[in-house]
DNA sequence: ATTCTTAACTGGTTAGTACCACTAAATATA
DNA sequence: TATATTTAGTGGTACTAACCAGTTAAGAAT
């Protein structure tokens, strides 16, 4: 059992939806899908519950489920997971200063965070991130050594640290949660994004697991109050 | 059945945890919860998904469940969307100030995240969010008449928003838009919430959608930066 | 003592069945 | 005709029963 059952019929699913079919269309109904794919109902739902948490289909109680008026292209805009790609849609310059890299013994905060063992230690990956050369985002990234054995700062010169987590480990994050909170910024953290200290800022912990459910990073970041805005879209799963 | 069995197996497991246990501490095996409230292993694994998917517990293949390192008091309060769930669910006592509402004519900011016709009007509703009676959250709702007629306050008193919009509209919001910002607070808005002046806050501009591709509301919101923490999932495309 | 194997856990997946709750259209009733 | 009522269809909840797939520690073999 390779690939568990349930997760060729999201692939499949998905697949059907962004080519055949229009937003608010409605899909064949659980007995007619259990059918069609020859398992059972309980498979077919893990299957819809899936689709329906990352928004690519809604569940109407007595109606149906339908396609979600969001094309799933479209998704994951404005957030950090996509720093780099949604800058440049926009027609502005996005770049990334890597400052410092280092294998260190984690915090008690990155230890819990990222589960670590007694013993183990992680890399911390300092990041600013600007857009047009104005710096907007200050980041700390977290990589347990475990997972990234041998990472090496040339490794993420010029390249999308996803793109090296995927191609040189095969590791590949496939959610993220995102903790945002105003705070005011103190000396450092103004020089850094070159404002005023004191001046509004979102906070952002984030973390990132795997297929297996194992975090793979964690990063703490500030971002400029003025000129930084989190876009997200939240899905109805529940109501 | 009233409320489903495996609510309130998430309900008192959440007691539990929030009360006598400790971050990363193990949790019963889920042949063991099976015994101890006498349902099926289908249930148990209801409730400890809806648990690991609030960021509440995280589960290890081979190892078992562990209570999550964040702690919960503080998270999940940011869901403008479902306020008085996720807040009701971990023990806290959610609460609604219905300020002012009234029918009058749209601003031009409102008029375009609405999509209005030239003559429409809006409702504007004005709540203050409490959390144990602590003002956590300020918002102006707006929602166009066309969509909503005969709207009165007394309809909203003691009742869910979304609950009112479906039962008496059958408008469901299947989608919000927000983006997020980082201000400081003027002296009205540290008033309203209990804050000096100044302190720094989660500024909300959030747009629903119903399964049409309609806007059915638009609100604007600001909530306390040292107790309020937004949180979102971000889903990776791939895989 | 060290290494390997096994057994007994853990959560993950799948099948099958039954009934509940909500919706909408067909049907019966006034 | 207009209004209830029934009925069939939808997703939601719950149960039983297996087996798969990682993890860990006890035991056997070296």
């Amino acid at each position: 059992m390779a690939t568990p059952l349930y997760k060729k019929i999201i692939l499949d699913l998905e697949n059907k939806i962004n080519n055949e079919m229009s937003p608010n269309e409605k899909l064949p109904s659980e007995r007619q899908l259990l059918d069609q794919y020859h398992v059972s109902r309980n498979t077919i739902r893990l299957a819809l519950r899936d689709l329906e948490e990352r928004g690519v289909v809604y569940r109407l109680h007595g109606k149906g489920t339908f396609v979600s008026t969001v094309s799933v292209n479209e998704t994951n805009l404005g957030n950090m997971y996509s720093f780099s790609n949604q800058i440049a849609i926009q027609g502005h310059k996005p770049s990334t200063q890597n400052r410092t890299f280092d294998l260190i013994a984690p915090s008690k905060e990155v230890k819990e965070q990222l589960h670590l063992l007694d013993n183990e230690r992680v890399y911390k990956l300092v990041r600013v991130r600007l857009i047009d050369n104005e710096p907007r985002l200050y980041s700390e990234t977290f990589l347990p050594e475990g997972l990234f054995p041998d990472l090496i700062m040339s490794d993420l010169n010029g390249k999308q640290l996803y793109d090296v987590l995927k191609s040189k480990y095969g590791q590949i994050g496939v959610m993220a949660f995102e903790d945002i909170q105003a705070v005011t910024l103190d000396k450092e953290e103004s020089n850094i994004l070159k404002v005023k200290s004191g001046s509004p800022a979102l906070k952002i912990y984030r973390r990132v697991i795997n297929d297996h459910n194992v975090t793979i990073e964690y990063t703490r970041a500030v971002a400029r109050g003025d000129k930084f805005i989190y876009r997200t879209r939240q899905y109805n799963n529940l109501v």
